[in-house]
DNA sequence: GGAATGATGTACT
DNA sequence: GTACATCATTCCG
């Protein structure tokens, strides 16, 4: 199924429910990865202090406020990125974080990148999944419709009935934790360590 | 098993 | 100087 501009209509809460079960691909020259969403979480404009867009635009959220369906990857602790999908529009500042995949296609490339020989621990984090996709900030306000990272919805005709999705308290943020804007797929082995 | 710790760019006090 | 949308490693018990 292809990524279509509906896809982006609503609240950034659903968006990120939506986005559970959709493929994330990203094609480099090393090859072609892939993986199935199973943790998200979201981040909004409005009363939500744990957001980058929560005082104001600068040069490094940047792509947070641009168009909906573009990718916005950051650098964290001096060591990692961070993926998340702009949910608009323009000048808002909210998206939504992946923070777990389940390995999909490429995974001897994943493993490859990761330094490990295990598929259990492979996306199973934000950081994590990044460094196994390839994503680095050189995709920062790229299109998620066309080019190398792209996103596909799940196909509802083929949706798993046993596709529960818990909602909960966002990870690694101190200010926020009564907001439930973190979004997982219930008995799924692949969702991030930290509960 | 769980807690503490180090790696360290970017933004802000 | 401090905090941060993290992770791997080390040190406990």
């Amino acid at each position: 199924m292809r990524l279509t501009k509906a896809f982006f209509d609503g609240t950034t809460e659903e968006i990120a429910r939506r986005l559970i079960g959709a493929m994330l691909v990203h094609e480099s020259e090393q090859g072609l990865t892939s993986g199935r969403i199973v943790e998200t979480e979201a981040y909004l404009a409005e009363a939500d202090p744990a957001s980058h867009s929560a005082r104001g635009q600068t040069p490094r959220n940047a792509a947070m406020f641009g168009r909906a369906g573009h990718a916005y990857v950051y650098f964290i602790y001096g060591m990692y990125e961070c993926m998340n999908v702009v949910t608009g529009p323009v000048g808002r500042g909210e998206a939504v974080l992946i923070r777990a995949l389940e390995p999909k296609e490429g995974v001897p490339l994943m493993l490859r990148r990761r330094g490990i020989d295990s598929v259990e621990n492979l996306c199973t984090g934000p950081g994590k999944l990044t460094i196994a996709m390839g994503i680095t900030r050189a995709l920062n306000g790229t299109s998620l419709f066309r080019g190398p990272l792209r996103l596909t919805p799940a196909d509802s005709s083929s949706a798993d009935p046993k596709m529960n999705i818990l909602a909960s308290a966002r990870v690694g943020v101190s200010t926020g934790q009564d907001l439930p804007l973190r979004f997982r797929l219930s008995e799924n082995r692949f969702v991030s360590r930290s509960q």
